[in-house]
Parts: structure tokens; C-alpha cells; sequence
DNA sequence: CTCATTGCAAACCGTTTGCAGCGAA
DNA sequence: TTCGCTGCAAACGGTTTGCAATGAG
């Protein structure tokens, strides 16, 4: 994932590529937790980058309305970002808020089977994100 | 859903069983569609029921901490609330804000079977949540 | 050159806190 | 009677807004 890509990909969905919103797509990354904007915004002043908190709240805005980033869905009163656009499902903690991407295509392909044999009333299916709940290993340590 | 059964409820989990906590589930029944706190508050009063804004928070937060409803996920900045506490998959719409539970136990077995065959590195699983996202045929009309 | 983006500071608003009074068991 | 629950009002803190200045294309 390196910053070219990354400009491409704020221009394709229509997005001038500025230097702020490089940062806060390098920091999403950087993290590697799903940050909400106050972390990304602590995480980039502790690099002095001098940025406006509305300028973090805007680009996040826009970015995922842009569909450059997603949100992560979480039970806390928190907007958590994610950076990583390929369709994968997510590790959640119960011991901490640690949330790991998870992306495994044989469990897409049960589920799409499934549901294809087996339609749910009155719902037409987009899209099935599994939220996986127990305990990590190494990192709950 | 009646009364007694959830003022056994609240007992067995070692909560008292008050007016105020009883209005506040069946608000959340009765809305049906996962309210908010703001939503559970407006609901209330338009009962002509006066109820302190502090008191549903803390009701809510405590019947959260001892299993008498769960928190549903979102990726919006608000909580939502769910008195159903049979395990269950939600249905969430792209067209709106409607959020539906989906019980299937066909699922969870096909889901158990599978993890059970493919362990996840490092991490121990304990509960398995779809988030099946599409559109509904009625309520989104 | 133009319009999107950014910075700043104030405002907003959902949520929490502290404490006195009340009430379920 | 006791400790948990409730109401009130103030404080909190994350997010949004409005607008002038800046900068990417």
C-alpha cells in the first residue's frame, strides 16, 4: 500500500489527493486497529503534523462517503476506519478492542450457496459480514 | 414478551424491578426496530411518562452490563438497543435506517461445523454474528 | 484561475456525573 | 430499614458548522 496507490485511489473516486488526507490514510494503515478519528488525530500530531480536528472529521466524512475507507461496525459510541477495501469479515475481542480484518473466501462461498438455496423473505442480500467474537491468543495477552 | 416475564428477568440478574426499567423495555419492544436511547426518550414522553434523560442512560447501561439486552453494531455514532437475547444474525438495510433480527439455527450449525474444521490462528471463537446487509421488499418501499 | 480543501473557534448535542431524595424488597 | 434507583441540572467531550484563507489541478 504505498502513497501512490493511494493518490490513485483518491482521485479515481473523484477526491483531490492532498498531503492531509494522505496522512490520515497512511495513519488508518499505520494503526492497524481500526482507529476512530480521535486516535488518528493523536497519532498524527505525535508526528507534529499540525492539522485541524475538522480537517480529520472532513476527510474521514467524504472518504467514506467516497467509498476510499469503510466503518467498522462496533456496539460503542465510536466510528472506528478502515482502510482495507477488500471484502473480508472482522476478529472482534471480547477482552479488549482489538478488532483484526479476517478475510477467508471458502466461508463467502458457503454462505453465498446457502443463502442462494435458501432466500430470506422479503430481503434481497447485498452483502453478509460475519462478526467474529472470542479471544485472541497473543494479542489479549 | 409479557410483564412478569421481565420482571423475573430483571430479578434474575440480580437487578430490582422498577416502573422506570419495565417502560424502558417495552419501549424497546415495542419500537421494534433496535431504538436508540433519544429514540427510547421520545417514545416515553410521548407517554406522558416523566422520566429523567439520566435515568434511561443509566437504566440502559446497567441492563447492558448484566445481559438484560445487548447492544447492537452499528457503524453510525449512536447506540442501539435490543431486548431479544436469543442468539440471532440482524438484517441491515442499505436503504434505511431499519435494522431486523434473523434467527437461523441451520446457519450456526453449517457456521459451527465449519470453524470447527478450520480453527482460526491464535484466536479462540465464541460467538458467531451475520450481518447480512441488502434490501427489505416492504419496510424499504 | 477556480473550486475543493483546510484551519480556526464557536456551537452543538448526545451522554455522563454528582448528589439529594425516593422506593423496592 | 437499607441500599439501589431516580430526578435534576450542570458539566463533559466528541463531532459539526461557518467562514476566511489556502492550494491542487
Amino acid at each position: 500500500m504505498n502513497i501512490e496507490f493511494l493518490k490513485v485511489k483518491l482521485r479515481d473516486r473523484g477526491l483531490k489527493s492532498t498531503p492531509r488526507r494522505l496522512s490520515i490514510l497512511e495513519a488508518i494503515i499505520e494503526l492497524n486497529n481500526h482507529p476512530t478519528a480521535e486516535e488518528i488525530i493523536k497519532f498524527l500530531k505525535n508526528q507534529n503534523l499540525n492539522i485541524a480536528i475538522a480537517t480529520v472529521y472532513k476527510a474521514l466524512d467524504i472518504m467514506v462517503a467516497r467509498k476510499v475507507i469503510i466503518r467498522v461496525d462496533t456496539e460503542k459510541n465510536s466510528i472506528r476506519y478502515d482502510a482495507n477495501l477488500e471484502q473480508h469479515h472482522h476478529l472482534y475481542s471480547t477482552e479488549s478492542n482489538i478488532i483484526k480484518d479476517y478475510k477467508n473466501d471458502e466461508i463467502n462461498k458457503i454462505l453465498a450457496k446457502y443463502f442462494n438455496k435458501n432466500k430470506i423473505l422479503d430481503f434481497d442480500i447485498e452483502e453478509i459480514k460475519l462478526q467474529i467474537i472470542g479471544k485472541f491468543g497473543n494479542y489479549d495477552k
